[in-house]
DNA sequence: AAGTGATCATAG
DNA sequence: CTATGATCACTT
């Protein structure tokens, strides 16, 4: 670990790099970290994602934490078009599937991870090379009080249908901001969930998704 | 073209 | 398996 890659004491230090590093493109700040760059994202989805990383100093590790943890921010990169769109929707956490009776919006791994993020936009056009890409500028958001309202409402209604054993029932299509969709290895992945009888069964494991238009006016607001 | 469901690599 | 980092790829 180089002093550059340690963890940024303050906020403004990590602004600070996170600025710096805006403007170059993937291909040279993988040569700075000497990390060869993949031909494609098939098999290497979370490669942009933990280059930055690297590049900011978050701490490693696969702990359901903020990255940084000691700032209070999470560090979310994103992939965007040449108008600066989002290109896919963000993931936020898994979804906790038992043992959520009285579990409150306040408590939620939501409600934490999103009260301040580092959003860090980087080109992802598929015909683009990876190498090529650029790295945008950095964006602190905290959600405004509207904001965390439609995500919370959002959570809630999804974590109703959970409780209610109706997991199966749900689809992307359920809420506005926030949306449920599978997260795992793949269709065949299973973890413990409630059925409709109250009782603990099986399904497959799902995470919190924030929509691309949601997103989008994010960025938006920033880049205006 | 947009949106949903499926999938990939890795660490513990 | 769980949780991290997400994007892929098929359907509509």
């Amino acid at each position: 670990m180089n002093i550059r890659s340690r963890s940024p004491k303050s906020i403004n230090e990590l602004m600070q790099r996170a600025q710096d590093m805006a403007g170059l493109t993937l291909g040279q700040l993988a040569s700075l970290h000497n990390i060869a760059v993949p031909r494609d994202l098939r098999r290497d989805k979370g490669w942009v994602g933990q280059l930055i990383e690297h590049e900011l100093g978050a701490l490693a590790g696969s702990k359901p934490e903020q990255d940084f943890l000691h700032l209070g921010v999470e560090l979310k990169t994103i992939p965007i078009d040449v108008n600066g769109k989002p290109l896919e929707t963000t993931y936020v956490t898994v979804a906790p599937l038992v043992n959520i009776q009285g579990l409150t919006w306040e408590q939620s791994l939501v409600y934490h991870k999103l009260q301040r993020v580092l959003w860090v936009p980087v080109e992802g056009m598929r015909d683009k090379p990876i190498a090529q890409r650029r790295i945008g500028m950095p964006i602190l958001w905290t959600p405004s009080e509207d904001e965390f309202a439609m995500i919370r409402q959002d959570w809630e209604e999804i974590m109703e249908l959970i409780a209610l054993g109706k997991v199966e029932q749900i689809t992307a299509r359920h809420g506005e901001v926030l949306q449920l969709r599978p997260k795992g290895a793949n269709s065949r992945s299973v973890t413990q969930s409630i059925n409709n009888e109250g009782l603990i069964s099986q399904t497959n494991p799902r995470g919190f998704y924030l929509k691309i238009p949601f997103t989008q006016s994010i960025l938006n607001h920033y880049f205006n």
